[in-house]
DNA sequence: TAATTTAGCTAATGTTGTTATATAGATTAG
DNA sequence: CTAATCTATATAACAACATTAGCTAAATTA
């Protein structure tokens, strides 16, 4: 199998073996000492896998109680919150990077099911303060040794020390990231459809 | 209005202000010195903001190119692994944690779209062999810069040693977020709605 | 008090991604 | 060798997710 595999290699990666992969930073901090790329690569997919991960987990623990992902998110995003301010739909809806309209939909379910509860802002008549219910409460209540042994699978072998590297790369990347989409998406108004433009240029 | 709204919070929080969020985790090199979770769950949150503005560049970069997000995608997973390995349906859908059928249908419009080719492998004719199109290499090679740009952004002012030390906690999370994820998958499929076996224990 | 803005709700719609089913080739048991 | 099983891909039906448009009501501004 090995044999013919390499027989037919040659044939199959038509005219391409002298293209390379662009490199995607200049920077010297990230490249590693071929100058290649590779490990800032290999970084990204790590990224992404982390993130996968954590969607997955989110998933889950939202299942143990029943619930979607998006709802279990508002559920802790309430409880997280509402100690230090009313919270609103347009308040989960920023945290959640999601539209208001969405956000009252699956607050509607959750409180529907008993876990949230709706009063009339009393300082603005337009907006709505959502708070737990004490059901709400106790569901959290009793999820909690289970959030905990997830979180020792995730961080039981990192000791203080590199805890706080990571919070402060996290702190950094949090920001820095915000900054990066911003440009991002003005350079995708600005720019759209480079591919197009490039074989414009390049092959006809 | 700032008077209001403190005669007004005592009212409208109902016997709750004695709940406290349960704590996440138990592990000592996690806690700040109050012994709190807060920075941890800042942590996550951090993270959370990572990864929602790392899909936002993602995304961008592919609106930038014409494609949507996940085409991208499988446009870079075909750009990086070809030089080294055979690229099939299963291999994108692997590594983008996706299912095979949807793979087929984002590469079916990038083949369309002339990014893309497929032939037959002819080591299994089960199988078939994704690559990399003059056209798709000559896209990607439009927008280096571009997406260069965005990486300065994202790690400009990051030094090299913080880049090592970030790289090898990403590394090790990507392992133990994986083992995390399939244990939470396993608790998950054993106590489903923990939530109301609470409210059935506590609340009835 | 008229015009504008903001918050939230509802409905329509679009996007995204999965599951079920089918087909062809590969593998294995007997 | 052949039947049974398994793997890779493709298609289509469908479900889940999430947004936009348009509406009402309250607040703010002119």
């Amino acid at each position: 199998m090995s044999d013919t595999k390499s027989d037919t290699k040659s044939d199959t990666q038509i005219a391409s073996d002298n293209w390379r992969l662009p490199t995607t930073t200049h920077h010297p901090a990230l490249l590693d000492s071929n100058g290649s790329d590779a490990d800032f690569r290999r970084m990204i997919y790590g990224i992404f896998t982390m993130t996968v991960n954590f969607d997955r987990i989110r998933e889950c623990m939202a299942t143990a109680l029943g619930l979607s992902g998006i709802q279990y998110h508002i559920l802790m995003v309430v409880a997280e919150l509402s100690a230090d301010l009313p919270v609103t739909v347009t308040t989960v809806a920023g945290r959640l990077h999601t539209s208001g309209a969405y956000v009252t939909m699956e607050t509607k379910k959750l409180i529907r099911r008993g876990f949230l509860d709706k009063q009339r802002n009393p300082d603005d008549g337009r907006s709505v303060i959502i708070t737990l219910t004490d059901e709400g409460r106790a569901a959290i209540d009793a999820f909690a040794p289970y959030h905990q042994e997830i979180n020792s699978e995730l961080f039981s072998d990192i000791d203080a020390e590199t805890f706080q590297q990571f919070r402060a790369i996290v702190n950094h990347m949090s920001r820095t990231s915000t900054r990066a989409a911003e440009k991002a998406e003005i350079l995708a108004r600005d720019h759209t459809d480079i591919g197009d433009k490039a074989v414009g240029a390049s092959w006809r």
